[in-house]
RNA sequence: GCGCCCGUAGCUCAGGUGGAUAGAGCAUGGGAUUUCUAAUCCCAGGGUCGCUGGUUCGAGUCCAGCCGGGCGUACCA
């Protein structure tokens, strides 16, 4: 496939905004109005697509924001940077004239159809499909995913497993150099507790039999005993009869910990055999979803590190003893430290994410490090965001540190997601009745789908399920808890992976039909038609594809993307209902099949960035 | 008590660091079909953007104060 770089690929809002960039610092320097470098960013942003085609494709609306410092009308200020915009470098060729500012002081561009033509057709030959490469990559380490291995995934852990993925998909593909990082819980109090049952109430039977299960088991056990809440006890029997049996519980499995920390044999051999049980069982869980990783270092990795992190934070005076255990305090006396050893000498996830950051900060050297965690740690990430910084370590001065907070899964009674038993809710139990409803949803059989076998049913059902949990998700703005509904996010219609999936079939079932060679199409485009205003409208959107991954990255939030993909959909779908293509004819069927071409594989590739799959045929 | 997040149509949700008449889907009502995969498309009704003030050419968006909900708040992660 033809590439000829990023000249070749144009995104018209950049290429707008750079016209602009021009426009206002010609006019600055016209001392026509005062504008401060670092003011210009904020401006540009003030250049995006219309809200309604009606005004054209972009406007620009800080003439009305400069107007007041320049003691001007908006309108004249508008004038003003209209004559200049008209004389930018390369403005032309790609925008029509604006014309007079509408309204206060609104600048509205439309895109020369010429150059929509032309560059759709660039897109159609091109494997990134009119994706410009970012101009300076970054090394962005994104940090997701982290389950806890002592105990069984749950569907708290799809949002940060999903979410991280996309993103870190996204990234990628936008040129940066990414490097994913699942920080695995392998070290903490949950392998206490594995540890204290291990050696209090083991089934050998059942472990032999299913060494994860009975892990499960032990773990689910013995945090009602260590927690000791009165009402779990009552509700579990035999956890009541251990408890009794053991009142100091608790305690002790704190002890195991703390065991397992200072090196004791028994417990790190435990943790040695434990330990491939549990990746196992995760590992076949990211099978399922398609996810990797780059790197898989848990906590267990940096525990050398920590003895010498927290001495570091004590000679540096950041850190100190109270109340027998060593914290760093950020604020006043009054407010509670940073803990980073506890009074028994363990040492807590505070002390593993400084000794972390630390640690990639000297061997990947990145830019930014993206956290990919629950909102209900935001106090955390700033605080150790805040005592990194001070600490000093190499690099830390110039790295982004972000937590990529989302909310809560919760059922549709607006609580917790959790069984009729009142148990978190199984990540594989889950994907399981996905992909089941799936199945009764697209299985049916009838004519548009005779020849597919079982085996073709049962990978589109698998597809259609998983798509269906991770579009649902990705979907919704992740800051906000989110309702986990399968009725929902099976619907074949509306803002969902199935109706996604079914665009692209649609797509695909075009060029079955119509016996057509995509690889020559591709190489005999030379452009499309854009008179028909739908057509336009598709050609248009298709090549905001990569503003919508820019958009993307500026909030890590994938559900600009969908959105983005949704309305791709509706464009073609509006179109393809309102045009003939395959029963057109010359110039016409040409142009109509290249822009289906590369609508399917837009949609397939954005998708794709999600994380989520596609079939032919469904 | 303090801190963070949230409150938008009957329901589930979108709404870049302020922009034009607040948008989708579901549900409700109407229309399009000798189907290029109708799992589609088109049209309609439906809103005090929690409340009250403030900032300004312009506020769902920013500020202050209330009301309501969630989460966190010293040795779990």
């Amino acid at each position: 496939m033809a590439d000829d770089g990023p000249s070749a690929r144009v995104n018209f809002r950049s290429a707008l905004r750079a016209a602009f960039r021009a426009a206002l610092e010609s006019l600055a320097a016209d001392g026509g109005v005062a504008i401060a470098a670092h003011e210009m960013p904020g401006l540009l942003e003030q250049v995006r697509e219309t809200a309604d085609a009606k005004f054209g494709d972009y406007s620009g609306t800080m003439a009305m924001a400069l107007a007041k410092r320049a003691g001007k009308k908006p309108r004249d200020v508008a004038v003003e940077i209209i004559r200049r915009l008209e004389a930018a470098p390369g403005y032309g060729t790609l925008f029509q004239p604006p014309g007079d500012p509408v309204g206060p002081g609104f600048i509205n561009v439309r895109v020369q159809d010429s150059a929509l033509a032309a560059a759709v057709g660039r897109a159609v030959a091109d494997e990134r499909l009119g994706v410009a490469l970012v101009v300076k990559p970054r090394t962005v380490v994104v940090d997701f995913s982290s389950p806890n291995v002592a105990k069984p995934m749950h569907v708290g852990h799809i949002r940060s497993t999903v979410i991280g993925d996309a993103i870190a998909r996204i990234l990628r593909f936008r040129g940066h150099h990414v490097i994913t990082d699942n920080h695995l819980g392998d070290w903490g109090t949950q392998f206490g507790m594995i540890l204290w049952g291990w050696k209090h109430c083991r089934d050998d039977a059942a472990f032999a039999a299913d060494p994860t299960a009975e892990l499960g088991r032990l773990y689910r056990l013995v945090r009602k005993v260590a927690d000791a809440k009165p009402e779990e006890l009552a509700a579990d029997p035999a956890a009541g009869a251990l408890a009794a049996q053991h009142p100091a519980a608790g305690s002790e499995v704190l002890a195991e910990t703390a065991k397992l920390h200072e090196g004791d044999p028994e417990n790190r051999a435990l943790w040695e055999r434990f330990m491939p049980v549990c990746r196992g069982e995760i590992d076949r869980i990211y099978r399922r979803l398609h996810v990797t990783f780059d790197h898989t270092l848990g906590e267990s990795f940096f525990q050398p590190l920590l003895a010498a992190t927290v001495d570091d934070l004590v000679a540096k005076g950041l850190a100190r003893e109270s109340r027998g255990a060593i914290g760093i305090f950020l604020g006043g006396e009054d407010d509670p430290p940073l803990l980073i050893r506890k009074a028994d000498g363990a040492f807590l996830y505070a002390t593993t994410d400084l000794a972390t950051i630390q640690w990639r900060l000297e061997h990947w050297k990145p830019d930014r490090m993206l956290y990919v965690v629950d909102h209900r740690q935001s106090q955390h990430f700033e605080q150790v965001f805040e005592a990194a910084r001070r600490w000093g370590v190499d690099g830390v001065a110039d790295v982004d540190l972000v937590h990529v907070a989302f909310g809560t899964v919760l059922g549709e009674d607006g609580k917790p997601f959790k069984t009729r038993a009142g148990d978190t809710v199984g990540l594989e139990a889950l994907l399981d009745e996905g992909v089941d409803r799936a199945a009764a949803v697209v299985g049916t059989d009838d004519e548009g789908r005779a020849g597919m076998t079982a085996e073709d049913r049962r990978h589109v059902a698998e597809t259609v399920g998983i798509g269906a949990i991770k579009y649902a998700d990705l979907s919704q703005n992740r800051t906000t808890d989110y309702v986990f509904s399968f009725d929902k996010m099976l619907q074949l219609t509306g803002n969902t992976a199935a109706y996604m999936q079914y665009a692209v079939a649609r797509v695909e079932g075009i060029f079955t039909k119509g016996a057509v060679d995509r690889g020559q199409l591709r190489r005999d485009c030379r452009g499309v038609l854009v008179s028909d205003p739908k057509e336009r409208a598709l050609a248009l959107e298709l090549l905001r594809f990569g503003e919508a991954l820019e958009d993307v990255e500026a909030d890590s939030r994938p559900n600009v993307l969908t959105a983005w993909l949704y309305d791709l959909a509706g464009c073609y779908s509006t179109f393809y209902d309102a045009l003939p293509v395959l029963k057109a004819e010359g110039a016409d069927r040409d142009s109509r099949l290249a822009v289906c071409d590369l609508t399917g594989r837009v949609l397939r590739r954005g998708l794709e960035l999600l994380g989520i799959g596609t079939v032919e045929k469904m």
